[in-house]
DNA sequence: ACCCAGGAAATTC
DNA sequence: GAATTTCATGGG
C-alpha cells in the first residue's frame, strides 16, 4: 500500500476534473473519491480542503502523478487572465474553475476520442471499458490496462465486435497500426508546429480537426488547442457571438474546458 | 417511435 | 468545391 499527498492544491475540484469529458475511465465512489487506472496502476484519488491524496496497492511515482493532475501549472493566474477576456468566460471560469487538464497517455487519448465521435459520453465510457476488458492486460479482478497500439494493431476489424463501437472499429485499427508502425510518432507532436501536428494526426482514417484537437489537448498537453464539438459551437454562437474559438491564446484549451463544462451544466441556456 | 450524441467519410449536387 | 447523407449503437 502506498500513498501520495499533495497539499495546497488550488484551484482544484476532483469531480469536475475527472468527469468533465476529457477522460472516460474514472469512476466515483459514494464518498466522492474516484478510482481508476493510469498506465498499469489502479489508484483511488480523494480531495479534501486543498489536499489531494492518491492511494494504491502498487508503487506510486510522485512525478508522474504530479504531472497527471497538472499540479505545477499556475491555474489561479490562468483563470484570472482568462476572466479578463470575456464576461461569460469569467462566469464559466468561476463555475468550472476546479478543472485541470489531465496529462493522459497520448495513445489512450487518440483512441478514446476516435470513439467519441458522433457519440454520447455515457456510451463512450461503456465502449472504452469493454475495449480495456477485452484487449488490455488484467491487473486485478475488475481492472485492466488500456490496450497498447501493438495489441490493437494485430487485430482485425471483426475482432472488435464485442466492444460495440460500430463504424469506428476500422478507425481504431487504422490508428493503432499507424502508431505501432511508427508512421505516426505521437511524442513528436508535443513540440511540433500546431497545424503540422493536426495534419499529422489527420493521416489517420477517422481523425478530423476536432478529434485531432482533443488528442493534442488531452493527450499531448497542447494547451492552446480549442476543440470545437457540437456543444462548443452552440456555446460560441449563443454566448460568444462573433467568436471563432481562436481568440483565447496559449491557454485556450483551458478556457474551452471551462466553457464546455459550464455549458453542459446549464443546458437551459440553449433552448 | 423519436431525436441526438465531445464527427468524419462517402456521396451527391 | 460545397452541401448533404451515411455510418453503428444506444442513452434519454
Amino acid at each position: 500500500m502506498s500513498e501520495l499527498v499533495f497539499e495546497n492544491v488550488c484551484p482544484f475540484d476532483l469531480a469536475q476534473t475527472l468527469d468533465c469529458g476529457q477522460s472516460f475511465r474514472w469512476k466515483e465512489n459514494a464518498d466522492g473519491s474516484f478510482w481508476g487506472v493510469v498506465a498499469d496502476v489502479v489508484a483511488t484519488v480523494s480531495f479534501d480542503n486543498g489536499t489531494l491524496k492518491i492511494k494504491s496497492n502498487s508503487d506510486l511515482d510522485e512525478k508522474m502523478w504530479r504531472d497527471y493532475f497538472d499540479l505545477d501549472l499556475d491555474y489561479a493566474k490562468i483563470k484570472s487572465d482568462l476572466s479578463k477576456m470575456h464576461p461569460v468566460l469569467a462566469e464559466a471560469s468561476s463555475y468550472a474553475g476546479g478543472i485541470r487538464i489531465l496529462n493522459q497517455h497520448p495513445f489512450e487519448a487518440l483512441i478514446t476520442f476516435i470513439i467519441s465521435q458522433n457519440n454520447n459520453i455515457s456510451r463512450i465510457k461503456g465502449i472504452v471499458e469493454r475495449l480495456c476488458e477485452n484487449f488490455g492486460e488484467c491487473i486485478d479482478s475488475q481492472n485492466y490496462t488500456f490496450p497498447s497500439a501493438e495489441t490493437l494493431a494485430k487485430l482485425s476489424v471483426d475482432d472488435l465486435t464485442p466492444i460495440r463501437a460500430g463504424f469506428r472499429h476500422r478507425y481504431i485499427i487504422d490508428a493503432a497500426q499507424k502508431v505501432h508502425s511508427g508512421e505516426i510518432d505521437l511524442e513528436s507532436l508535443r513540440e511540433m508546429d500546431y497545424f503540422d501536428a493536426q495534419k499529422e494526426l489527420m493521416k489517420i482514417t477517422g481523425v478530423g480537426v476536432k478529434v485531432a484537437d482533443c488528442v493534442l489537448l488531452y493527450g499531448l498537453h497542447r494547451l492552446e488547442s480549442f476543440p470545437l464539438d457540437v456543444w462548443m459551437k452552440r456555446a460560441l454562437s449563443v454566448l460568444f457571438e462573433g467568436y471563432k474559438g481562436d481568440e483565447f491564446g496559449v491557454y485556450g484549451g483551458i478556457a474551452q474546458q471551462y466553457i464546455f463544462h459550464y455549458s453542459r451544466m446549464h443546458k437551459e441556456l440553449f433552448d
